[in-house]
DNA sequence: ACCACTATTTACCATTTGGTAAACGATTCC
DNA sequence: GGAATCGTTTACCAAATGGTAAATAGTGGT
């Protein structure tokens, strides 16, 4: 809870009385490693904070193939924002990668805090656009090759090339798990 | 001027004096073919909406070859928002890659918009957010081959294809020129 | 320890893409 | 008109990546 807590507090500065009020609206929820926090096809119904373990999103290509969309690592958000917010379907699967531990709140503890505290809606943008933007900045770059894509993940992420199966990291990468393996051959 | 009110009533309804004061608060701005909106290296000033034209946002990799990150079509703001926002220098530059005119707030203008109207910092950052999540939602998909991600190109930006030259397509599309432009000839 | 299951590596060959170079085409400038 | 420049296509070969299949390594359950 006080992760959460000091991880709001980068966005902006608030009072005792609204940090209690935050306390009481999230809820700690633990997941098993596969599990999901939300689904394909189902209107997102909570933001997510992930206090421990690792998350990823994932969907379907047309092929059947499932594509890794992202990973969520400790201290970020875990939420289809877009969707939850227009209150539509997912298109994607936010899956517990390992067991994890996260802070929730449900849609309307988090419209509350809107009306609650001043100065809320503001924070929450930034918290919104900086993970959406960190997502776009950490992911691969598709100018480059494969190996250059795998070695930035490893910069980028140094604690998640030993704790999700390769083939996650290979679709994520848009690379084969045969050539991701072959790649990790290579640069050892 | 009446296609950015347009598109702003899109994120809320707004009276008579608040759009006459975004009204005030807007200048147009022609754009010759190659000029700069703002540029790697430079704080952005300004945030702005394109009104016609296509600009790109590029960069250049370690190799120093040139890479298209974005285009951006009619309807569109056109701003690196995380570096204005934060008073940071840009990484990319933003160049208008046909003849634009665009509508455009300065900093003190764009900030006074916020002060002066209730609701606008809401409208506002939904703005961004769906500007952010359409450039993910229509930007080539890492898992795909050329071929798929080009023709999805043309699927999401139809006008472009014949408006900007096929080397920025190839670098925004992660292929060399000549890979697009076999591509190009394997589909006709 | 053994089995069943999953994850990773390796091998082989086909296909795609890149690198270098040159030819061709279109446009701009004098 | 002609030179210069830029954009696009083509060709050739090398390198990277994919597809299929199988072998190996690791993991968890009994």
């Amino acid at each position: 809870m006080e992760q959460l807590i000091e991880f709001i507090l980068q966005f902006g500065s608030l009072g005792q009385q609204q940090i209690d009020l935050i306390k009481e609206k999230a809820i700690e929820r633990q997941l098993p490693k596969g599990d999901y926090f939300s689904e394909a096809g189902r209107i997102p119904a909570q933001v997510g904070f992930l206090v421990e373990g690792v998350m990823r999103g994932y969907y379907y290509n047309s092929k059947g193939e499932e594509i890794t969309r992202c990973f969520i690592s400790e201290n970020s958000l875990v939420v289809d924002y877009m969707n939850f917010e227009a209150n539509t379907a997912s298109s994607e699967y936010l899956q517990a990668s390992t067991a994890c531990r996260l802070m929730v709140f449900s849609k309307p503890n988090w419209e509350e805090l809107s009306r609650a505290i001043v100065g809320w809606d503001n924070m929450k943008n930034k918290m919104v656009q900086l993970c959406m933007f960190q997502k776009s900045r950490k992911g691969p770059v598709i100018s480059q090759d494969a190996t250059t894509r795998y070695l930035e993940f490893i910069a980028n992420y140094p604690s998640l090339m030993n704790r999700v199966p390769l083939a996650y990291i290979a679709s994520y990468l848009g690379v084969t798990q045969q050539s991701l393996s072959r790649i990790r051959k290579s640069i050892r």
